[in-house]
DNA sequence: ATATAATTAATAAAAATTATTATTTAGGAG
DNA sequence: CTCCTAAATAATAATTTTTATTAATTATAT
């Protein structure tokens, strides 16, 4: 058993159960994924899963703060394992989702801004390197 | 009739209809809301509006770039009127949305990333002032 | 090992979105 | 201005997505 995904969910005081160390682990395979994604994947290990617990769990998940929605323009939501801030690279065409470093990405002057910040989320939109090849000579 | 909505519906070659001119109102009225919103507020002026009619109108618009998606962790979709490029202050606690000038607020280094930059979302998630002041002994 | 509260699968119910269709309408042609 | 046609609309059905219910199971503390 993941015991990454084991622990965390001990540290988060959620109880251990197969179904959540399946959901968490499907998620770590494929970096992000959508509530069907999740679904799928996690039947492979666990075919007798029901969507609803993937359901209640992606939401205690992320009460817990172990888990973090990404939600997209013209996507269904998707979920990833929370980690150290980072930014999104999100493709129109084919809607992949990829990580990129924040750090020397961009700066931000929150100084005079009267709200109290939680979260900076930057989502990037436009097309993948792999999108922008398709179609080419060399394909 | 709105002759900024008209105008604009003609310019990106759409139907100029009731309908549309009601949701562009809407939308334009309250700055950002989501589907039941604009439902509801297109009905005041429209009583006879069709749900329906709302979502199809909105996917056309968004087609025909008149009206920009915003999609947010933990709410359902708002939609706003294109404009200039601007940020946005998300409130965790009354889901407010809030328009924020991105110019001083960040700069971005796009330099190095093999991807075709469409556009740029900064989100700031956290707890409004309105909020952050309830409960205070001046309230 | 046992008790108990939490979790789960299965399913129903509710909510959200999209499709269908008959009717109406916007906008262009004459 | 009237007519024509494709597009849009209202009403509704169908589909999809999400949440609630419930009886059975299970994780964990004792």
């Amino acid at each position: 058993m993941q015991m990454q995904v084991v622990n965390s969910l001990k540290e988060h005081g959620l109880k251990v159960t197969p179904q959540r160390v399946t959901i968490l682990s499907a998620i770590e395979k494929k970096g992000h994924a959508n509530i069907d994604e999740i679904y799928k994947e996690a039947k492979t290990t666990n075919p007798t899963m029901s969507l609803a617990t993937v359901y209640k769990n992606i939401t205690s998940l992320i009460e817990t703060k172990l888990l973090k929605e990404v939600a997209i323009n013209n996507q269904k939501s998707k979920y990833e394992l929370s980690k150290e801030p980072h930014s999104h690279l999100i493709c129109k065409e084919c809607g992949s989702l990829e990580d990129i470093d924040s750090n020397n990405l961009f700066t931000l002057n929150n100084d005079k801004i009267d709200f109290d910040i939680e979260e900076v989320e930057l989502n990037i939109y436009g097309v993948c390197n792999k999108c922008k090849n398709k179609g080419t000579s060399k394909n």
